[in-house]
DNA sequence: AACACTATACTTAGATC
DNA sequence: GGATCTAAGTATAGTGT
């Protein structure tokens, strides 16, 4: 197809390549547009020259973007997996998104908002869970009081064996202990209109009872340091 | 280029443009295929037929997609739009999981859950939070028997009148009713070991109060119905 | 480097199996 | 539908400008 046959390998001349590439470039790209007019086929050509420059040919001009897409989809490699992800991303948040907002409504009977919206059969069990909870945290006040007061006694055990052996202290923080005890043993207190409405308090401070209970909480509360 | 001239336009003949579709398909691929191997180009071929099957052709086998990334990219048309999309997509979520993350947490004390890493300064806080919300319910629940005896006292008016009247009635209801009103007024009632812990419990129907407080309620809660 | 020429190699339309 | 044949038509290697 020339003056002389020529072996089908990599032509070594550079420019006798580059002339080659021009020719025979147009010239696929003429069999390719006349296959697509004999035959109405859809046809996309790709060429990139060892210099890295870009021809296209697509039988339906500026529409190769198109073809591609067919082709990718119809070999499966295609975006079907992008977009169906995306879906599901899109899914996820509009899940996330109601579970947070059904949340927030759960909330809010807890601060005591919209209580008119709430069946009334739900009301008792709505009070029994206030109620537990409220005991919960005045039983863990408790425990914080009973610990603070532990190291207290902790650190100052010596003042106290010379408190209990009739010798006078003036210390800020004894004096504190002294008031907190009383608190506590308050007869006057028993029917608390605010804080502790316990009616369990020691009357007087049990190291047994705190080794075994708020002890344990000292290793695990984060908050809890001894100074 | 064979027997006869052809003119380029679409082969009505079915048969004869599936065979040109076939013979012309096979000459396109070599031509590119020998373009690929003398100029060191890279080509990517693609072909539909009219009844949509494909047929592809890439001068390095299987590396059709890349070759394809190549050029989208190098036209600019690439998924970059997509990827990011995605990214922010997933932040998204992200952000929603913390969210609702962070709200179980903080719905926990209100349950009684966690209350050992709650720092102690703000167990007081929590503790009227919880007494202000159960003082919200015990008052809902109120409002709801107040609700209930209004509605019950307005159906049966004329039975109350008849019974002032001092004439005898059966009714299963107002004996019911009859058996609620003792309840409210029962003097050993007064510290409830269980649900209502009102010390305001009004110690008759007061339709004034009713109008006034309750009556709104009747407008906004979708649960109260008026039989 | 881009075009024109042309001998010759290659492709293929149509026919036949 | 595919394989083979072959005349006719086309593409292009090498050359020249």
């Amino acid at each position: 197809m020339g003056r002389g046959k020529i072996e089908i390998k990599k032509i070594e001349n550079k420019t006798s390549r580059q002339v080659t590439f021009s020719k025979r470039r147009s010239g696929l790209i003429k069999k390719a547009s006349e296959l697509s007019v004999l035959c109405d086929a859809h046809i996309g050509l790709i060429v990139f020259s060892t210099t890295g420059k870009l021809t296209q040919y697509c039988s339906e001009p500026s529409k190769m973007p198109q073809l591609i897409d067919r082709y990718l989809t119809k070999e499966g490699l295609q975006l079907p997996d992008l977009n169906d992800d995306r879906e599901e991303l899109r899914h996820e948040i509009e899940v996330l998104r109601r579970e947070t907002c059904k949340l927030e409504l759960r909330m809010r009977p807890y601060h005591g908002h919209d209580l008119a919206y709430i069946p009334p059969h739900e009301l008792d069990g709505l009070e029994q869970q206030l109620e537990h909870s409220i005991l919960k945290v005045r039983r863990r006040m408790l425990e914080d009081d009973n610990n603070n007061m532990y190291r207290w006694v902790s650190l100052h055990r010596t003042a106290i064996e010379f408190q209990q052996a009739g010798i006078e202290t003036k210390s800020m923080e004894y004096q504190q202990f002294l008031e907190q005890v009383q608190y506590y043993n308050d007869p006057h207190q028993q029917q608390p209109s605010s804080v502790l409405q316990l009616t369990t308090l020691p009357s007087e401070i049990d190291l047994n009872y705190h080794l075994q209970v708020a002890q344990p909480n000292l290793q695990n509360d984060p908050t809890a340091k001894i100074d």
